[in-house]
RNA sequence: GGGCCUAUAGCUCAGCAUGGAUAGAGUGUUGGACUUCUAAUCCAAUGGUCAAGGGAUCGAAGCCCUUUGGGCCCA
């Protein structure tokens, strides 16, 4: 136990004190308190005023001296504030003990709060036509973190990633290649993805303005992609595949990986829709119209003020809808699994094996990648779309709350960014668009951001090896980018600026890998074998103390992210620990003490920082170099 | 026209779920700290009618209602 051990113990006592005053069901709060207000604080004064009709101080006061005959290992005293707050003081030697033995073992800041739940999370799905911009990385960066806190709380996380392999946006590409002749090898050896993005994609779209004959082709090549055994749709398997490799390559550079990939067209020919559709129509979740507007066609009622929505236009064909559907009822395993599995053709350089589905024979066993709970994280603008899906699987579930949408806003460019790729919004933040154009690659703000690193690290290190630097590099660009698309809440815009996101400097990710590497340092230095019998009394500065209880409070932390499927809690956390030993580290000496014993209790703490850093980093897909 | 999100320091954001102490960071500006365990750091100063109005409450940045600005989705 950490932290968490005095706020029980609180808790506890604080419940048996409201068992004698005879009031029950108090929902009175303890928490770690604010600075200059002891350690710990309850608000059960301000609660109890209604019940016992009494100020609030005056019930502080009572409650503390009821607290003094109850039994305490962690407390050393509680004290009735003016205000009303009850706050208690800690025994620090039995804390320090506590918090930093623990800090040291291996499953620091795990906790049970999902006991083996099996969840499945889809993320990125982007669609196979370009590379990833950097709206994406919001994307696979909430959802790749979010899967790490599950992870942590005993959740038993599969990772998906939905592949449109038969949507608009690829036709558009393959419209490209087989009628505009763009040639299948990029100049210059660019990447597919942009190739493919950057420009096929946005000179065939381009051309649909002056040419119908072209949007005629487009609408037949649609459909083309549906029939399987169409060169049409082979050729587009062929090109969706390689763009497809050079998008993972984007991912698993960031450091996020998948369990499984999941191909549209897959679903389609699946035949999965029918089944689907026909347990719809049994369960009287969808009707079919036989008047007004949508006259023919079978529908989902709008629930309070939306929309019916079409599911099957009156000529029988699928809206697209129709497609979101099956893969939900998939995802949740609420159907047979039509399909086989066997491993991606390329290894991820994680051990994870990558699986994709096939409706091929394979030699592979059954995979099973459905969960008991689906969290599918997409943006906001999805948000009415994955309203619908929601309340359709709540019926044909019967549970309220196994399918989730994670909804996010997007990434827009500033105003500055903007203007350098061309557009002047007059100072407002202008959307991202893939057909225009109108995006800044994730590739290039990766690359970017690591020359930059580059040389900020061989200015402080001339002495290390280019290797050496190149991986210092790569952590702090990963970390940087990472830490930036989720340090904000989930409904805060983040309008991207080119200039501003190259900054180091101030609550950044190198800021925190920055306090390790001063800790790993110093640990380096000492060259003394760290020991956790030392005394744990010595550690008594305001800073230490301070040092020591953001330690205590990671798995808080972690309950609290998971809990409220927030990655933000976990990169403040990174943040307030790291401001913590940065405080720390200027006022508080390690090395060159005449004290040995102090030295030894300081080594201590500093190796309880760098075990939880690194940990908390972890959940953040963050890794710290030792030097930078 | 309907729906969703949002408004807190010059700028970017925490805090709001579960009302309670002195509303916190970063950045910016100004000043200070490297012969010392790495200055990608630290310390200090500066900066707030918590969009506006109303309501319930002993008590509101937070809850309820209305209005306004911004963004998105649908028609």
């Amino acid at each position: 136990m950490s932290f968490k051990s005095i706020i029980d113990e609180i808790e506890n006592n604080l419940n048996k004190i409201l068992d004698d005053l005879s009031v029950y069901d108090v929902p009175f709060s303890v928490e770690p308190a604010k600075p200059g207000f002891g350690d710990v604080s309850s608000n059960i004064a301000f609660l109890l005023a209604k019940h016992l009709k009494k100020k609030p101080s005056d019930i502080a006061l009572l409650v503390s001296e009821k607290y003094s005959s109850c039994t305490s290992t962690l407390v050393l005293k509680s004290e009735a504030h003016l205000s009303g707050y009850l706050n208690f003081f800690a025994d620090w030697e039995k804390l320090n003990q506590l918090i930093i033995s623990e800090s040291v073992l291996d499953e620091y800041g795990s906790v049970n709060l999902g006991r083996g739940l099996q969840v499945t999370v889809e993320h990125t799905s982007v669609n196979p036509n370009k590379a990833l911009h950097i709206g994406h990385i919001r994307n696979i960066v909430i959802g790749d973190v979010l899967s790490r806190i599950l992870v942590k709380s005993n959740h038993d996380v599969k990772i998906l990633n939905y592949i449109d392999d038969s949507g608009l946006q690829v036709a558009d590409i393959i419209v490209g290649f087989k009628h505009l002749d763009f040639d299948q090898n990029p100049p210059d050896a660019k990447k597919f993805d942009h190739y493919c993005g950057d420009v096929v994609y946005v000179k065939t779209t381009e051309k649909y303005e002056s040419d119908s004959n072209l949007q005629e082709i487009r609408k037949n090549t649609l459909k083309e992609l549906e029939n399987e055994h169409s060169d049409t749709a082979k050729f587009a398997d062929h090109i969706t595949k390689r763009v497809l490799s050079a998008q993972l390559e984007t991912c698993w550079n960031l450091g996020v990986y998948y369990d499984c990939l999941n191909f549209e067209s897959q679903i389609i020919r699946s035949g999965l829709w029918k089944k689907i559709f026909e347990n719809l129509k049994d369960l009287h979740i969808i009707e079919y119209e036989n008047e007004g507007k949508n006259a023919g066609c079978w529908t989902i009622k709008g629930e309070e003020n939306e929309e019916d929505k079409v599911l099957v236009r009156s000529n029988g064909t699928a809206t697209y809808i129709a497609k979101d559907i099956p893969y939900a009822v998939w995802k949740l395993g609420l159907i047979d699994d039509p399909f086989n599995y066997r491993k991606y053709e390329k290894n991820q350089p994680s051990k994870k094996i990558l699986w994709q589905t096939t409706l091929d024979e394979s030699t592979e066993p059954k995979q099973k990648f459905s969960g008991q709970k689906v969290i599918t994280v997409i943006d906001s603008r999805q948000t009415r779309l994955q309203k619908i899906i929601t309340s359709l699987i709540r019926k044909l579930s019967n549970t309220d709350n196994s399918y989730l949408h994670l909804s996010y806003e997007s990434v827009t460019l500033s105003p500055d960014t903007a203007k350098t790729l061309g557009l002047n919004t007059g100072g407002k933040q202008a959307q991202m668009s893939g057909r225009k154009g109108l995006y800044v690659n994730a590739d290039s703000v990766y690359s970017l951001l690591k020359s930059k690193t580059i040389k900020e690290t061989q200015r402080r290190h001339p002495e290390l090896s280019e290797s050496e630097i190149e991986t210092i590099a790569h952590q702090v660009t990963v970390g940087t980018l990472r830490y930036e698309m989720i340090k904000q809440d989930l409904d805060k815009i983040i309008s991207f600026d080119l200039t501003k996101s190259l900054s180091l400097e101030g609550d950044t990710a190198s800021y925190i890998q920055y306090a390790h590497a001063r800790a790993t340092r110093i640990l380096e230095k000492s060259e003394k074998l760290v020991t956790i019998d030392v005394n744990f009394g010595l550690l008594s500065d305001l800073h230490e103390k301070e040092l020591i209880k953001m330690i205590g409070l990671f798995d808080i932390q972690v309950i609290d992210a998971a809990k409220n499927l927030s990655p933000k809690v976990i990169s403040r956390y990174c943040h307030d620990l790291a401001v913590a030993f940065n405080s720390f580290y200027e006022h508080v000496k390690v090395l060159g003490l005449d004290d040995n014993t102090l030295e030894d209790a300081r080594l201590c703490l500093v190796n309880s920082f760098k075990n939880t850093i690194e940990k908390s980093l972890d959940i953040l897909g963050i890794s710290a170099p030792s030097k930078m």
